[in-house]
DNA sequence: GACCCAGGTGTACGGCGTACACCTGGGGCT
DNA sequence: AGCCCCAGGTGTACGCCGTACACCTGGGTC
């Protein structure tokens, strides 16, 4: 009764909205799909409406729960080559957002970038230019790049094996798929001593291999004087 | 009257209902978002509990859609080498799935692959595998290529400038993230004479930046004989 | 004491996916 | 001929969703 009904306590405001709604999320196994305002206002032990005097519509609402973990991203990593400061703040990005799995998802149903968002891609593109990289370099290595700035790893789908619940129906995927059957098993042996002993694929060594992969290539263009304008002559 | 009460007209089927839901969301501007079961069944005449004889769910139907859509990339021209090989039949997956701007959000939503998308993957496999890749290099390369696979561009948002409704705000989006005004303003320089002419990103330009710079380094770690053990042991 | 107004409430609307019971008409059996 | 079956279309209903709009309420200002 102290609380419950009598101090009327404290009065709710966007940061706490927020905050609440990225837990939610993240403890919910469907993410932001399972998110709805009125289950966010009862988290609150509020009536739904209440919380559009503090966010103006549910897309406003995500978007603020993306600024709010991307805000969370380490500053960049002094000193180093900018290879190694891109790939820093990169793992960095990345590490504080696989925390929240929904992120990816609701990032790109954004209809705009949020303030976050821009400010680290503007800090990738300065730690670019720092180390030499022309401004038109930079731009291409940016959508080249894309969501692999925030961390985002970009499946077609989830590898994991999930127990591969029946051999009846691996075998038949077997037949009509050789190739990826070839593949699957070869990584499963792969990675029997590595870090992923489960089967599936190692997320974080994946996404490592397609950065470097991509830095590097960035780099020679870079040594090599490279322009868009040149690519786009040299493929007439 | 002769059709419309009379002969009962072609009693509908998987393909037709699967047919006018694609034709849907290609019209339509929300595309997937904006079909619903109710909308899909009154532009078919029939009540929407109807369309439920002929696909299991919702989730069901998207998945057909995809496989209608991915079904229809071109098999992969045979001779020339690996890499070129790999690269057209990207580039004919994204000439496809450019039709179809759902398509790529629909994909990652789906839990698991369909069977087309599975088909184009171990096609993709089998290029890199003729030309001689090791499984090992193949798996990471897959993955690497991620959504590219099938044509997907992985920005972060959509960088047309629609207009740049103010130059007001734009000035002030510009001295808080000055790096990116500053690449901004050289692309859309450097496009003047390009080919997209009204400012914003040439996306198929970008798209084949991207994949040359992750081909050409698969390529690079091919000849040096890369295998993912020894590049494990080498992080330690 | 009068007023204001930020912030919480209650009700209602139109949309969604889909479970479930029902009808209906043509085709195959005996 | 008479029967039944059942694929395929129907109607109703449930519980969810986002949110518009009118309303109340209690502390703060003059």
């Amino acid at each position: 009764m102290s609380e419950s009904e009598g101090v009327r306590r404290t009065p709710l405001n966007r940061e706490r909205v927020l905050a609440a709604a990225v837990a939610f999320a993240d403890r919910e196994a469907g993410g932001t799909d399972a998110l709805s305002m009125r289950k966010l206002a009862q988290e609150l032990g509020v009536v739904p409406m209440a919380l559009y005097k503090h966010v103006a519509s549910k897309e406003e609402l995500l978007a603020g729960m993306v600024d709010t973990v991307v805000g969370g991203i380490d500053p960049p990593a002094a000193g180093a080559d900018w290879k190694g400061a891109v790939r820093e703040r990169i793992l960095s990005a990345r590490r504080v957002l696989r925390r929240h799995p929904w992120a990816p998802r609701v990032i790109e149903s954004l209809p705009a970038p949020t303030p976050a968002v821009l400010g680290h891609l503007d800090a990738v593109i300065g730690l670019f230019r720092a180390g030499g990289l022309s401004a038109d370099l930079a731009h291409h290595a940016m959508h080249a790049l894309g969501g692999r700035l925030l961390g985002f790893t970009q499946e077609l789908f989830d590898a994991s094996p999930e127990a591969a619940p029946d051999p009846r129906a691996a075998a038949q995927l077997a037949a009509r798929y050789p190739h990826i059957a070839e593949v699957a098993a070869t990584a499963a042996h792969a990675e029997e001593g590595g870090t992923a002993v489960g089967g599936g694929c190692d997320d974080q060594f994946e996404f490592e291999f397609a950065l470097d992969v991509l830095l590097d290539g960035i780099e020679r263009l870079h040594l090599a004087d490279w322009t868009s304008t040149g690519a786009r002559r040299a493929v007439r």
